[in-house]
DNA sequence: TGATTGATGTACT
DNA sequence: GTACATCAATCAC
């Protein structure tokens, strides 16, 4: 399998309102010691900078943090609930300070044994390996040692351009009701519309939103 | 120095 | 539908 080249810098140096949904359809690859696990990507959530009560740049820069403040297209990895690791790729404008897409969801195209394995779901169906935030560091080995990681560098961690279309599902982030309003209303959660892989439905997303993922003819 | 809190997933009723 | 595992970062004194 020729491995295709990363996405460049300047795909991921935008607002994470526009890279969340430019990621849909694109694939994830890491490369553990000479194995791809890689996965298309079907869901994210864009996490804004200081202002959004939702995200973890809001009590500014600290050592956890530190990434969203740095230059886009890198990794930010951080612990949730004391046992998951959950995946960001690092997205701001020059004028914004921080920024963050969460993906939250991939379908596997790569190394599916190995991902099965490593989620320790023998029985689990291909489609539900890596849907969910927590699932989808596991199966595809991404751990808090990826934190900071550039993912325009290639292997062995990054991001290249998929071939998935469809139309678009966008609604509110999950579980931020934390936030208050308006951010834990407003709509930058984002999927592929029918994908199985989805960590969850789109409440309040009835109607896919008018768009197309990147990406070629194939599904 | 101590207390609270999650950008979740799994098992169970 | 509910209970709960488990801990670094962050917040409250």
């Amino acid at each position: 399998m020729e491995l295709p080249p990363p996405l460049p810098r300047a795909f991921h140096a935008r607002s994470a309102i526009d890279l969340a949904p430019a990621l849909i359809g694109t694939l994830l690859l890491h490369d553990v010691d000479g194995m791809i696990l890689a996965g298309t990507i079907v869901e994210t959530e864009a996490y804004l900078g200081p202002a959004d009560r939702a995200s973890h740049a809001r009590a500014g820069r600290t050592r956890r943090t530190g990434p969203m403040f740095g230059p886009p297209g890198h990794a930010y990895v951080y612990r949730l609930y004391g046992m998951h690791w959950a995946f960001n790729v690092v997205a701001h404008t020059e004028d914004e300070e921080a920024g963050a897409v969460l993906v939250r969801a991939v379908l596997p195209v790569a190394g599916i044994e190995e991902q099965r394995r490593r989620r320790g779901r023998p029985t689990d169906r291909a489609e539900r390996l890596a849907a969910g935030p927590a699932r989808l560091c596991q199966a595809l080995g991404i751990s808090g040692e990826d934190g900071g990681r550039d993912l325009v560098a290639g292997p062995p961690l990054w991001i290249a351009a998929g071939t998935a279309t469809g139309a678009l599902l966008q609604g509110p982030r999950v579980n931020v009701a934390y936030a208050g309003d308006p951010w834990a209303a407003l709509p930058l959660r984002f999927g592929l519309a029918g994908s199985p892989s989805l960590s969850r439905g789109f409440p309040g997303a009835a109607s896919p939103a008018s768009r197309r993922t990147t990406g070629g003819p194939d599904e």
